[in-house]
DNA sequence: ATTCTACGGCTTTTT
DNA sequence: GCCGTAGAAT
């Protein structure tokens, strides 16, 4: 086909561009996966070998997808691909072929944040540091995610805080390379670290790769960034696409200064703006321009549509969340009716996790199929996490937190004292878990029950190992682990129905394996000129992939409303888009209104913003409450700032919206549905009570009039105890009283 | 060693 | 309001 084919004048110069350094800014719904895709298409016609192109991208997702679309370009006949990866995968295939120089074997494992968390408490403990572990864990990856060793670490100041942290991270990277580990920021610090000292390495990688390729950059965070310029430095061809007004995972360590100065890194970039959107009706985009340009530090580019200016935002206003969830429902089920679009073609944002719960039980009052769209819960399971642990303890036994973690699953009566006893020895000598209980005898303080179970259990990992070595496939390795553990029987036996539930994802893992098995199969050994050399096993590449590619995240169940963070809405895109939670602290997050919040803060809430408006194609729902549960308390809502940033002319109000019925203090909320979208009015930011109400007259729906008696707790939930006029003392939740 | 209970704390979470 | 942890009870 003509690769050009249907590509606007700055997507064919993209894709045209062959050798320099592009920067390709693409705004939402530019069509930049196509230019991307397209351009690796081009490079082969135009006689680049496959193997010699490198693209990174961030997701499972994205890779997939784009090795797809690479695939279907390059046709059937095409026996060589190019190198589609995300981030972590490729840094851990090239990292595995170095493992050694690092400190590493070639099995090691891949420690997820859980393995993490768990290792830095250990650590924290041994060295009596009282600090939070999640906040010690937390600067340990900021430390990695800046590119850091802790020798690197900058002690600017005397901040003792830091010091700690420092000794904490050595340790803990001490205790890593003891358990033949690594965590996710590791794949990406050790590889920099190693392709910075040797010289002829890097080299070899960069004749290599003579063409990298980057999507979403504006995500990357410096050791990402780091490792571009090793693979490929200035002067070479390195091809970034992003859109810095996506930029929204600063919080983890990405920097939207990468993109803003790659043209000044990259010396005569050329660069390539992509601001046709082809998605979107024109009044979400105005909508969405007119968030997102009250950002100051952004890179001028303004979105525009050759499509009709389309329908008008809808601003829905309920009592609560309940009420929300209920109007959503109500709402999706009628532009469904209406033929407008169809179930599949609909989602529902929120801010956070927490408010799905709300929406879920609207939705399925209402009879609406929907899926949630989160993360990767089946290997999250504490019963698959488990028998993981095992399965990695089968390529590598020294894991020690692998092997603390099963040491008492199924439950053989090796508890906390005993991990303590050995741990505590296994610190003083040097040597991991494993080799320790090898002569468990040897460790103080242990009776002979505890030095027979640990034996015990010695001896089952030591038949795990030595049946994993020669396993040719994941499943039977994966069989033979559940057989020898009892994991399964265990679990069984418990009887409960919750035990069966986790017997039952057990065999699951044992489809993920086959399902594993088969594609690898399938799959064609790579070509003799690969110098990336000969795949690992079987069951080591089956872990790999499931702690870096997680749940083989395929069918999204047809017809199905999708509910998700804002987060994970980035690169979707819908017919009709619910935002729901508009309001102020929680949309924008508390975190960035507070006082300790900085302009940056408050900027990526409104690229979060941004990116929720930009997924919807025609219809663009702002749904806020007055009215909230949050933590339990139920709290009074403004709008969100972001619904008064947008052009009121942009919205339409909804006249059939049942009017809310009064809660308490009504007549701070001046807020009522004929007011419209005139969002900016005075709010009583508080159901606290403002003075002592003992004595207060007041009504109640059911029991009528009466005097408040005394307040039970604090906050808008408290019990009042009231002396009605007709029915005598009772205590009521507070919120079902209206003052008179 | 396991199970119960009280207490605090709390966005987002590509890999 | 819910969940995970820490401490006590069985």
């Amino acid at each position: 086909m003509d690769l050009l084919e249907d590509l606007n004048e700055p997507q064919r110069e993209a894709v045209l561009h062959e050798t320099g350094p592009l920067l390709v800014l693409s705004g939402a719904g530019s069509g930049k996966t196509r230019v991307i895709t397209r351009r690796i298409a081009h490079l082969i016609r135009k006689g680049t070998e496959p193997w010699r192109i490198l693209a990174m991208t961030f997701t499972n997702k994205a890779a997939r997808e784009m090795k797809e679309r690479v695939a279907q370009l390059q046709g059937e006949g095409a026996t060589e691909r190019p190198f589609v990866s995300t981030f972590h995968s490729a840094s851990a295939v090239f990292l595995r072929r170095h493992a050694e120089a690092v400190g590493l074997s070639k099995a090691f494992v891949i420690y997820d944040d859980d393995d993490q968390l768990r290792l830095v408490k250990r650590i924290a403990n041994k060295l009596g540091i009282e600090a939070n572990p999640r906040d010690l864990l937390s600067r340990i990856d900021a430390e990695k995610n800046g590119g850091r060793l802790p020798d690197q670490m900058v002690l600017n100041g005397n901040d003792p805080r830091a010091q700690v942290v420092q000794s904490v991270y050595r340790d803990y990277q001490r205790s890593l390379r003891a358990a033949d580990a690594v965590d996710f920021g590791d794949l990406l610090l050790l590889l920099v670290d190693l392709l910075t000292n040797d010289a002829e390495l890097r080299v070899r990688y960069q004749r290599r790769y003579q063409h990298v390729m980057v999507d979403e950059f504006q995500d990357t965070n410096p050791v990402q960034y780091k490792l571009l310029k090793l693979l490929a430095p200035p002067g070479s061809n390195l091809a970034v696409v992003g859109d810095d007004d996506q930029s929204i995972y600063r919080w983890r360590g990405a920097e939207v200064d990468n993109i803003l100065g790659f043209p000044r890194d990259y010396e005569g970039a050329k660069v390539v703006k992509l601001e046709q959107n082809y998605r979107s009706d024109q009044n979400i985009l105005e909508a969405a321009y007119a968030v997102i340009s009250k950002n100051r530090r952004r890179l001028d580019k303004k979105l525009w549509s050759a499509r009709p200016k389309g329908e008008l935002l809808q601003l829905l206003l309920h009592r609560d969340e309940r009420a929300e969830a209920q109007e959503v429902a109500r709402r999706i089920n009628g532009l469904r009716n209406e033929g407008i679009t169809d179930y599949a073609n609909t989602a529902v944002f929120y801010r956070t996790n927490a408010q799905s719960r709300a929406l879920e039980e609207g939705l399925r009052l209402a009879r609406v199929p929907y899926t949630l769209v989160s993360g990767r819960s089946f290997y999250d399971r504490a019963e698959i996490r488990d028998a993981s642990s095992y399965l990695r303890l089968m390529v590598n036994p020294k894991s020690d937190a692998d092997l603390t973690r099963v040491i008492n699953t199924p439950a053989r009566g090796i508890g906390d004292t005993t991990v303590e006893k050995i741990t505590e020895h296994a610190g003083a000598i040097g040597r991991s878990l494993y080799e320790v209980i090898e002569w468990p005898e040897r460790v103080q303080g242990l009776n002979s029950g505890a030095v027979k179970r640990l034996l015990g259990f010695r001896e089952l990992v030591e038949r795990l190992v030595k049946f994993g070595k020669d396993a040719a496939t994941a499943t039977e390795a994966a069989k033979f682990m559940l057989e020898q553990t009892r994991l399964v029987s265990a679990l069984k036996e418990e009887g409960t129905d919750e035990a069966i539930g986790r017997a039952e994802n057990l065999v699951e893992l044992i489809s993920a394996t086959q399902e594993f098995d088969k594609v690898r199969a399938e799959t064609p050994p790579p070509s003799p000129n690969d110098e990336l050399g000969t795949p690992p096993p079987p069951l080591q590449q089956f872990l790999e992939q499931i702690s870096l590619v997680g749940e083989a995240d395929g069918e999204v169940p047809e017809g199905r409303v999708s509910l998700m963070t804002l987060h994970a809405a980035k690169g979707l895109e819908f017919d009709a888009v619910f935002m729901t939670g508009m309001e102020e602290e929680l949309f924008p997050s508390r975190r960035a209104t507070g006082v300790e919040a900085t302009e940056e803060d408050m900027a990526e809430e409104r690229r979060l913003c941004y990116v929720g408006f930009t997924r919807a194609r025609r219809r663009l729902f702002v749904s806020l409450c007055q009215q909230r549960m949050l933590y339990g308390e139920i709290k009074v809502c403004r709008p969100s700032r972001f619904i008064s940033e947008v052009p009121q002319e942009l919205f339409e109000f909804p006249h059939d919206m049942p009017v809310a019925p009064r809660p308490m203090k009504p007549r701070s909320y001046g807020y009522r549905a004929d007011d419209g979208p005139q969002v900016d009015r005075t709010y009583d930011q508080s159901t606290e009570f403002s003075s002592d109400p003992t004595g207060s007259r007041v009504r109640h729906s059911t029991f009528g009039d009466g005097t408040i008696e005394k307040i039970g707790g604090q906050g808008p939930n408290a019990k009042v105890t009231v002396r009605f006029d007709s029915v005598g003392v009772k205590s009521v939740i507070a919120r079902w009283l209206t003052p008179l």
